[in-house]
DNA sequence: GACATGCCATGCAAATTTGAATACAAATTT
DNA sequence: AAATTTGTATTCAAATTTGCATGGCATGTC
C-alpha cells in the first residue's frame, strides 16, 4: 500500500520510493526494509498492478501504476480506515513479563522509561509543524500527532502503574 | 522472548506453547502465526536456548528452557522495557494518505472508524477484570489497559481531526 | 590522472513467516 | 458401532523480509 501510494503521482525508481518513504518518516511508523521495495515492485508488475516504463538492462528500473493498481491501493486504503485492529507493539511483550523482574530492577526500567519518553515526546512536540514546504504533504503531521498521542497514552499507564508497584499491587 | 517465557515455568510441547499465548490474548498484541512456533522451538534448541528433555520418533516433542535461555529471555526483556520505539501500526498508513480519499468518503470512514472505536473501547472495559482465576497472571490485565489507553488516544484524534475536515482545514 | 569518498541504485542468499495440509486421537452424533 | 465432528500436534512449501554485497557515477584533491 505504501508503495503504491508512493507511485500515484507518477513513475518512479526503486530508490527514489526509498527516498520518498524517508522523507515522510515512514521508517518510524511503518515497518520496512528498503531491500524490500524492489521484490514489492517486481511482483505487483508481475500482478499487473505496476508496469515497467523505462529501462531494464542493467540501469535503473521505472515503475508506473496501471489502472488495477490505483484500484487495488484504494481497496486496501478503505479497508485499512474502516478495520479497527489493535495495536501490536514490542512494549506489550515486555508488560507481559513483568513479574519476571524483581521489584527494584522494574521500578528502575519503569521510571528510566517514562523519563525517556517525555524527552521523545517534547523532541516530537517541537517537531510538529516542522517539516513543511519540504515536500512532505501537510498532513503528515497529523501522522507526527497520532503518534504523539499514543506515546502519551504509554506514558500515563506507566505514571499510574508506578506507584501501584511501589505498594506492592503489581505485578 | 515470548515463547522463552512461556517456558520460564516448565518443559511444554509446541501445542501447549501455542495454548498459552492464546490464553494471555496474545494474538491480539502480538503477531504470532502459530506456525512459527515450532521454527522458534527448533531454532533455539538449536542455539541451545532450549533442550528436548522428551519424545522425537514422532509424536510431540517437549523444549526445556536451559540457563542460557533464561539469561537471553532476560537480556531481552530487559532491552525491550529500556528501548522506546515509535509503535507501528497500519492505520498510520491509512492516515497519510488521507488526502486520496475524497471529503464524503474520508469523513463516512471516520465517523465509522469512531463509532467502532467507541464500541471496543467499552467491551474492552467491560472484559477488564474478567480473565481472573483462569490461570492468566492478574498484570495481564494491565495489557489489556494499556491497549484501551492506546485505542482511546485514537479515538481523541479523530475526534479533533474530523471537525477540521468538516472545515477543510484538513487534509 | 590516480585515488578516495560518498551517494545512487539494485540484487541476492539466507532467514523468517505464513497458511494450509496432514495425521491421528477423542468425543459426539446417527 | 459406524460415521462425523472436534481437538491435538506438527510439518512443509511457498511467500516474504532482511541486511548486506555489489557496482556505477560524480566530485574533490593532492
Amino acid at each position: 500500500m505504501l508503495i503504491l501510494g508512493v507511485l500515484l503521482d507518477g513513475p518512479l525508481h526503486g530508490y527514489e520510493v526509498r527516498r520518498r518513504l524517508e522523507l515522510w518518516g515512514a521508517d518510524s511508523w511503518a515497518n520496512v526494509a528498503y531491500g524490500s521495495i524492489y521484490h514489492g515492485l517486481a511482483k505487483m508488475a508481475d500482478e499487473g498492478l505496476l508496469v515497467v516504463v523505462e529501462g531494464g538492462k542493467g540501469g535503473k528500473t521505472v515503475y508506473e501504476i496501471t489502472e488495477d493498481g490505483r484500484f487495488e491501493f484504494h481497496r486496501q486504503l478503505m479497508q485499512a480506515w474502516y478495520e479497527v485492529r489493535p495495536i501490536v507493539d514490542p512494549f506489550q511483550v515486555a508488560m507481559t513479563f513483568m513479574d519476571r523482574i524483581n521489584r527494584p530492577d522494574l521500578l528502575n526500567a519503569m521510571r528510566g522509561r517514562a523519563e525517556q519518553l517525555q524527552v521523545t515526546l517534547s523532541m516530537m512536540e517541537r517537531a510538529i509543524g516542522g517539516k513543511q514546504g519540504f515536500g512532505a504533504p501537510r498532513h503528515i503531521d497529523e501522522n507526527l500527532k497520532l503518534t504523539t498521542t499514543q506515546l502519551a497514552a504509554q506514558l500515563a499507564w506507566l505514571q499510574d502503574a508506578i506507584p501501584k508497584v511501589e505498594r506492592e499491587d503489581l505485578p
